[in-house]
DNA sequence: TACTTTTTGTTGCAAATGCAACTAAATCAA
DNA sequence: TTGATTTAGTTGCATTTGCAACAAAAAGTA
């Protein structure tokens, strides 16, 4: 069976969902740590390419992001050079967390990979790769209109 | 880099995305296609187990059957010898999605494993249905209440 | 230059999601 | 058999999610 793709749905929403619980105790709310720990790895970063980079629709980004602004853990900064977009940064609060965050993803990891020697994750690692740059294309298009055909 | 977990994510938002926008034209909202497949190929589940097989909470997949019930496309049908539960099944509607939902997997995996040779396609598999089996306790052991010590 | 298109961002809905808290049947333990 | 615990299902409420539809700056085109 090729069933790759539903076990993907299942580790992913498992793992969402034990992230969402356990970093309820940060104030974080559902989905933030995703946003967060993007923006304190890529301070500067704008709206529009966080959420192409996390794969979700624009306007939940927003929101996120507005919220991450809201409770102090980021900062929307203006641009010099260009007035439309704004630059996230985290603040020193955001920048806190994300440390924990991390430690949570790296338990996560261990669990998950198990029983898995090195060159199994490497090679898990590399062809999820392949997945995920194969599937990009089809996101972009079908989130801008466009219609497969099969 | 022990991206695995990311990239899951990834892949599964994106895949998401795009079935949901797909399914639109079937009548099919947010999720429901989830279900409805599921219900398809093991008529008779309850609910609970239900949510166990796709790792959502007991509430949501409540609420996800309750509307395909709504809609036609399943029926709840109580048990000879078990007045709690009720077993899920298809009507012929649903079951006539089915074929359509399918199809639209097969073509998202297709995509998904293009250049992947057989035998990384079968690899793939195997260490993503080991990783799937290593969180599945930890995904239980949360969301009944259990903190997980890192 | 003037125009068209694309990019980036926002707000208004409507819907899904999930935690709490609650019922009631089934199962377990004594 | 009685009582406690687990299982299965539901509803209230707050929140996230995402499609439409919009605005305005930027980039592309002629």
């Amino acid at each position: 069976m090729r069933d790759q793709l539903r076990e993907i749905g299942m580790i992913a929403r498992a793992l969402d969902s034990i992230s969402n619980i356990e970093f309820k105790e940060l104030e974080l709310t559902k989905g933030q740590y995703l946003y967060l720990v993007r923006i304190c790895e890529e301070p500067g970063i704008i709206q529009e390419k966080l959420a192409e980079l996390i794969k979700v629709d624009r306007t939940t980004a927003a929101r996120a992001v507005q919220k991450l602004e809201t409770n102090g853990l980021i900062m929307k900064q203006d641009d010099p050079h260009n007035k439309k977009i704004k630059r996230l940064v985290p603040t020193e609060r955001g920048k806190a967390l994300y440390p924990v965050i991390i430690r949570e993803h790296e338990h996560s990891t261990d669990v998950a990979l198990a029983g898995l020697s090195d060159q199994e994750a490497e090679q898990l690692l590399r062809l999820l790769k392949r997945v995920r740059h194969n599937i990009e294309g089809d996101w972009d298009a079908v989130k801008k209109g466009k219609k497969r055909d099969y």
